[in-house]
DNA sequence: AAGCTAAACCGCCAAG
DNA sequence: AGCTTGGCGGTTTAGC
């Protein structure tokens, strides 16, 4: 089902960042550039001021009730989210999952996830600080303290703060594709895309000198793709011996450098699949792939459908909008 | 579908 | 002394 409408919930001790992220990824109408437009909202629990975790307060008009007619509804992290919520938000979050809505968390908001049950048997993560507590508190849930993201089902849990925003984006891909996808990144001046498996620890996330970062070195791999690369031919084009480029590739992105040209080249072929004609053999081509059988192989793996069938149902939702 | 070969990964360590 | 580099070899994974 594609995600018309959100709802994030603002209880008591809200973290400011977090619901942002909410109101970033899906309160912006980027419609003008060809994004997608959501019929978004915050909601509280009464009619009274929220006090958020930096003591200033927030209002809104809108309430649970409209939450339950959301197609995904976001609960961000507060400010001790071991406490107790109050029962009406937790009926809200299993009805959600009930009549077929997503539910998705941003950082400790996943404890939140937890007193409403949705996490027990499910893959869930929260911020690495937080995941030896929510798998002791919950302890039929399967917490992965190394990943960006995870969605098991209609639950979607994400790590520390910035981390949201790739879910937010994450979940635009799978409505809209990588296009679209595209488009809202790069409205909001993230970074390229970061996959939902890639390591939470980034040792050297920036560094003191632009030059020093492999980041410009893989943004111009990413665009060359046709050139179907190796490990060993990046660390030649990056001037490093194989063992240093890999372990300065681990250090600052998190991934494998051969995972990382996986992804990427699935990446491509997702843009090619949406909006051009090209056979197969020719997106497998272009993206870097040495077949269309290993195309197809990655392609299942990441996304889930096989390439034709991606192309149709892209399609499709394109000329039903 | 499965098995073989090459590539990738990673810990270890010596050298700068 | 502390930190980065890059080569080696064993093990895992990918590609065909």
């Amino acid at each position: 089902m594609t995600i018309r409408s959100v709802a994030a919930i603002a209880l008591a001790g809200v973290q400011p960042f977090e619901l942002g992220v909410a109101c970033e990824g899906f309160g912006v109408d980027r419609s003008d550039e060809g994004g997608p437009r959501y019929d978004f909202g915050v909601v509280t629990v009464d009619d009274s001021p929220v006090p958020t975790a930096n003591g200033w307060t927030i209002s809104s008009d809108l309430r649970l009730d409209r939450a339950d007619e959301a197609d995904l509804v976001i609960i961000p992290a507060r400010i001790d989210d071991s406490q107790s919520c109050p029962a009406a938000v937790l009926d809200v979050l299993r009805r959600a999952v009930d009549r077929g809505a997503k539910v998705m968390s941003i950082c400790s908001g996943a404890f939140t996830l937890g007193a409403a049950g949705l996490l027990d048997g499910r893959d869930c993560t929260t911020h690495w600080r937080h995941a030896a507590e929510l798998a002791a508190t919950y302890p039929a849930a399967r917490v992965n303290p190394n990943v960006l993201y995870v969605c098991d089902g209609p639950i979607c849990t994400s790590a520390g703060t910035a981390a949201g925003l790739d879910l937010c984006l994450h979940l635009i891909r799978a409505d809209y594709g990588e296009r679209v996808a595209n488009i809202v990144s790069r409205r909001m001046v993230m970074p390229a895309h970061r996959e939902g498996g890639q390591a939470q620890y980034v040792a050297a996330p920036v560094r003191a000198r632009e030059a020093e970062t492999l980041a410009p070195f893989l943004d111009e791999i990413a665009g060359d793709l046709e050139t179907q690369h190796t490990v060993e031919s990046m660390a030649v084009r990056a001037t490093m011996s194989g063992r240093t480029f890999a372990r300065r590739f681990q250090a600052e992105t998190g991934t494998t450098p051969h995972a990382w040209l996986t992804h990427q080249r699935v990446l491509r072929a997702r843009t090619m699949l949406e909006s051009g004609d090209d056979p197969v053999e020719t997106v497998a081509r272009q993206s870097g792939f040495g077949s269309a059988a290993m195309l197809r192989h990655h392609f299942m793996s990441v996304v889930g459908t096989s390439p034709n069938a991606y192309r149709r149902t892209f399609r499709g939702l394109a000329t039903r909008r």
